[in-house]
DNA sequence: TGCTCATATGAATACCTCTTCAGATGAAGG
DNA sequence: CCTTCATCTGAAGAGGTATTCATATGAGCA
């Protein structure tokens, strides 16, 4: 199931990098992971939710968005339970639910704070 | 610069999660990152590159895809120095160059290969 | 029961992103 | 030089995604 009609220069490398990929499910499932993180406004409610629970109308206030942009970022993240709802009164209280949305989050926090930026203006090397 | 006409639940709370919140642009960064690992096909060459450099046609063939869409994802992650290209002739030689991706794409591997997908179809709680 | 408030949802728009195709670049080899 | 080959690039079409506005749900309260 691969390389059919295609060049090849190192084909021992090939085959065996080909061998070592993890299965698409995997990767499918890692590349939505990585999807949901890659908008500015849920990787401010994450953020927001590192500490503990809040509520829609807080997350909003703190995070500068409208309540209904909330809403469907949440609905969103509930939908791949990154995020758990409590439910008290006509109030939701969400928190991060995922340890391992936590990790990459704290993760990729830590260096993007150490790091310069890197903008895709200049173009690479050679 | 915030909360103005927004309802607050726990000014408090909100205060002090908002004080905490990581600068836009460190945000930005960040949801950059994760943008370009969201990709199921740059993720593949990410993968195939974490165990040592590889062409671009080897990488098409690993990861199957067609050289152009392969070269036009390098491309990208070049822009954004998360891969590094070495020529030698007409061939180009691509290395995974930022560690700090290698350790989000390592964690994030090992987690999706020993957790269960969940797929958004069924939605949330309450 | 009827009103208000917190949240959720649907539809529509505008935007961005990926893939493909065609062609350009630039090195190697005769 | 002229051809071939590996890679790169630009433009265009298709598809996805995010925000907004309007409205729905459903809890509390009078």
């Amino acid at each position: 199931m691969d390389g059919c009609a295609v060049r090849v220069v190192d084909a021992d490398r090939v085959a065996l990098v080909h061998e070592r990929m993890p299965p698409a499910e995997d990767l499918a499932d890692t590349a939505d992971v990585f999807g949901l993180l890659s908008d500015q406004n849920r990787l401010r409610l994450l953020v927001a939710l590192l500490d503990g629970e809040l509520c829609v109308c807080d997350l909003a206030a703190v995070t500068g968005q409208s309540e209904s942009a909330v809403s469907h970022a949440l609905r969103l993240l509930r939908a791949h339970r990154i995020v758990a709802a409590r439910r008290s009164g006509r109030m939701a209280y969400y928190r991060l639910e995922d340890p391992h949305v936590r990790m990459l989050l704290d993760l990729a926090l830590a260096h993007t704070e150490h790091t310069e930026a890197i903008h895709p203006e200049r173009e690479g090397n050679a």
